[in-house]
DNA sequence: AGTTTTATGATTTTATATGATCGATTTTTT
DNA sequence: AAAAAATCGATCATATAAAATCATAAAACT
């Protein structure tokens, strides 16, 4: 039979299904055969390898980290504001990709939850300009991804300055989505509080097909940062359904593509 | 025997398959053949002999790196690889700055170990091509660092590629720390076990006033992998006293600045 | 030169990996 | 507790890979 394009050795595969299982905690055999395309029997056999190995501890329906290897915990489970929403919105993301785009991630916890479902469509490409995805895609087993380096900017965990946009100016993405701060219905516009960064955001929409930004419902409010954009800039807006009426009322006067997570 | 021509000798082709497998992290028994243009045959052949001298690992369909050179292993594990020898020699690292340098860490659990102290001299800028020296360069609050993005490599938690390189060609460091896989004292020569990210180091030794490579006693050996740099080509060495007596004295037959740590 | 040794590629035989199927077992639902 | 659903392990056919064998070609040695 023919193997998997992206694994072709069984061993590899099973490297980077130990991997998984070790940075994720838990996983189910279901999860693992999608993630890398192969039949439940294979994925099984895998399985009873590397618990035979001792390097995975196998359960019913699934597999787990073997408890002596703990190290350091996976900060997916660290308490957020609005954590379920942005996990909405993450997936609601990851859903909106056929699986073969070039994806910018901007910074931004929002973003971050994007990243966490990143090896759900592994064959995209991922950009991201910040330190704390990069470490997610990493340890969520996503290799194929690019960091834009530069000056690190400590506001929001990410990397800007003239190294950054020279990087960006050689790319060009698919579909990029943004962070921002807030979003002021009134001047239909978005804004974050980094003045580097900005001109990132910037550089970032002028080499992106397709631009989401990503906002849970909080961020509606009047800016009072650097603005970014204006609405006539990106193609849509992603956010949770606990958005405010009023506001969800003013987005649908807009052309923008409004999706409710 | 004879060993003066250089054309495709079966023993260099080994060496150079051993090679391409230790740097490319794992390949097919057929990529293996398009690249050297041979049969099945002599490649399975090359790769028995290869394994049994134990410097690749076979499996089935193809050929991995061997998981003690580097970098397969979870990061945890490699770090304790001689922790306190690496902790003397950041902190000898640490000590040669006057404390108002531009400073390069290489990606390598050596300079995660100058990393670690890089607090002790705030006012250093520093750049790395590392992930993980990112992240602890970060945790540290040392806010004022550069990270030279790019393509994601697996193998030493770093980022490579032409973004990488382009990024390195605007900048110019006062001094770099250099890793290395291998310090082989015949030929006097360092090397590394990544293809791509042997360009990186070459491109940070062009645009660096004063270049130290930073290795532990272990790494004196034949090198097997991409040759970075001759030794007339760095400032010095910083390893730590456990050195053998023999490959010490070999370095001070050298013009290299030694420090032991 | 001529002989021996080694390396290579084609061919056949043996071994391994994969996916599908089918009861058996466990878990969940009713 | 019974029924339903999900998961598991075993087996089989098939596709792929490895080993063994052999004939030829290239080097090395005398």
């Amino acid at each position: 039979m023919k193997m998997s394009d992206t694994f072709e050795l069984a061993e590899v595969r099973r490297g980077k299904v130990a991997d998984l299982v070790a940075s994720r905690g838990a996983m189910t055999l279901r999860d693992l055969c999608d993630h890398f395309g192969v039949s439940e029997a294979t994925m099984r056999r895998d399985l009873q390898t590397l618990d035979k190995e001792g390097r995975v501890a196998r359960t019913h329906g699934g597999v787990m980290r073997k408890a002596s290897v703990i190290g350091d915990l996976p900060n997916d489970q660290r308490k957020m504001v609005g954590a379920d929403e942005k996990r909405r919105i993450g997936l609601a993301a990851i859903n909106l990709l056929d699986g073969d785009e070039v994806v910018f991630l901007d910074a931004g916890t929002t973003a971050h939850a994007i990243a966490v479902q990143a090896a759900k469509k592994p064959k995209c490409t991922y950009v991201t300009t910040s330190l704390g995805i990069a470490q997610k895609l990493q340890s969520n087993g996503v290799s194929n991804f690019y960091l834009i380096g530069g000056a690190y900017e400590p506001i929001n965990d990410s990397f800007a300055g003239s190294l950054a946009i020279e990087a960006l100016r050689t790319l060009s993405f698919d579909i990029a989505f943004i962070c921002c701060t807030a979003i002021d219905l009134k001047s239909r516009s978005i804004s974050v509080a980094s003045e580097a960064y900005s001109q990132v955001q910037k550089e970032v929409l002028a080499t992106s097909r397709t631009k989401f930004v990503i906002a849970d419902h909080r961020k509606f409010k009047p800016s009072a940062f650097m603005r970014t954009a204006k609405f006539s800039q990106i193609s849509g807006i992603i956010t949770n359904q606990e958005i405010h009426t009023d506001d969800l009322d003013a987005l649908r006067q807009t052309k923008l593509d409004v999706v409710l997570a």
